[in-house]
DNA sequence: CCCCAACTGACAGAAGCTGTCAGTTGGATA
DNA sequence: TATCCAACTGACAGCTTCTGTCAGTTGGGG
């Protein structure tokens, strides 16, 4: 087996977050301790993240690595479509999000022949107004560390009401954001327009995936066209 | 220099799309011929679309290689998001592509650390009806290719009428699609709705960038809020 | 037919990789 | 405070792989 190959198995293998041990790699590679070790060495000074700790094992740092991608023009021309909309109908961190990975993508695929300025897509603001955008960090955040929410929520009809609901998932109606939650006071699937939630606050409390009050169960008592 | 980092530099080097030489990488990286050579069949075998032809040169075919990103959770979300929303928008070839794209991030996302089997978006259908979406691909193709079309047109007041234009790009109004170019019968910019389109063949004839007859020249005339 | 430049095979010397061994270090646990 | 763990480091010899050289072949274009 290549070196290179290797290394590409070791990035492969500590991908899953999880800790390893230099000694179960070792094994897994048929390879000595001590090459596990150098191979660590190598992948670190070619910009690979990954964390050694003593006593304790490996783990790939936070970004999640995507190996080298062959995308067809199309599938490019999709991904530029799609964050040049994301950077109208959305907030500002997802934003931010779509224009550096836009730079991120550009800097590696713009020396290609022919390599267009334009894209070829203009989007113009076609959602605007108030609409809460301040809350949907906070809410994707607690979508995805499973936290329970605290809301001050005034409905279409006016009503005012406190909430504590488990952020399941938000959608986007072309007009407006709205989050679909399991709600405690109703002990129910409750949909939140993102633009008339008043105040939004971590509880401090998680949330556990429970059946019945997961996205799917909420998914499948729809029936969408 | 180690042989990893070579061959990382000559796929950095024939990603221009030209035409190379192995003698002129050799003479680039400071190895022999036959080193290069050896080099390419490396490649080959690992799967990058290189190809040589006897009496040519070398060029990496048409898939845009990228190299390994690193993309924070963020932007992985703003990906999806993005990747949902030209699903429901676009035509089939775009939202074809948004779901292959998709589909090879996650295939190697997917086995890391708490991967969410749902990215917290739902896009449900907020542009309906018949919007020209068969004419798209041959659009986006020309827009490409620099390739004149020929249209057959009505107009939102039910003119009807034969242009042929210099198509320059596409914008997306949240519940049109029209497309921008410059009209040979005007002689001047037209925005065309997609959806009033009736016909839309390729005239075989190309055109080139001139200046005052570009997609910058149509902006600058603008003046966007 | 010739030219070009990609390709192939063989071989020896150079370079890099690997395992072994014998350590050290920093953090967590007892 | 001592102990354990597993990451780390340095040295060295043997093995593997890479590399340049040389001497060819092949396929396409003029």
């Amino acid at each position: 087996m290549r070196r290179s190959d290797r290394l590409a198995d070791i990035i492969e293998i500590i991908k899953d977050g999880r800790l390893h041990l230099a000694r179960d790699l070792a094994d897994q590679l048929n390879v000595s301790l001590r090459t596990i070790y150098r191979d660590m060495d190598t992948l670190a000074s070619s910009g690979v993240p990954v964390d050694g700790e003593r006593g304790v094992g490996y783990m790939l740092r936070e970004p999640v690595f995507l190996p080298p991608l062959s995308l067809s023009l199309t599938e490019l021309e999709a991904l530029h479509l799609g964050m040049a909309i994301v950077g109208q109908v959305a907030d500002d961190e997802l934003k931010t999000a779509s224009g550096t990975l836009l730079s991120k993508v550009a800097e590696t695929a713009s020396n290609r022949r022919n390599a267009p300025k334009n894209w070829g897509f203009g989007i113009y603001p076609f959602v605007q107004g108030r609409l809460g955008f301040q809350h949907m960090p906070l809410i994707r955040q607690a979508i995805r560390e499973r936290s329970k929410l605290r809301l001050d929520y005034t409905s279409l009809a006016g009503r005012h009401s406190q909430r504590v609901i488990w952020p399941l998932q938000t959608e986007y109606w072309g007009q407006v954001w709205t989050c679909t939650a399991w709600c405690e006071q109703r002990d129910a699937f409750r949909v939140f327009r993102i633009d008339r939630i008043n105040s939004c606050h971590a509880t401090g409390y998680r949330f556990v995936d429970t059946p019945g009050k997961m996205i799917e169960d909420y998914m499948t008592g729809l029936n969408l066209a």
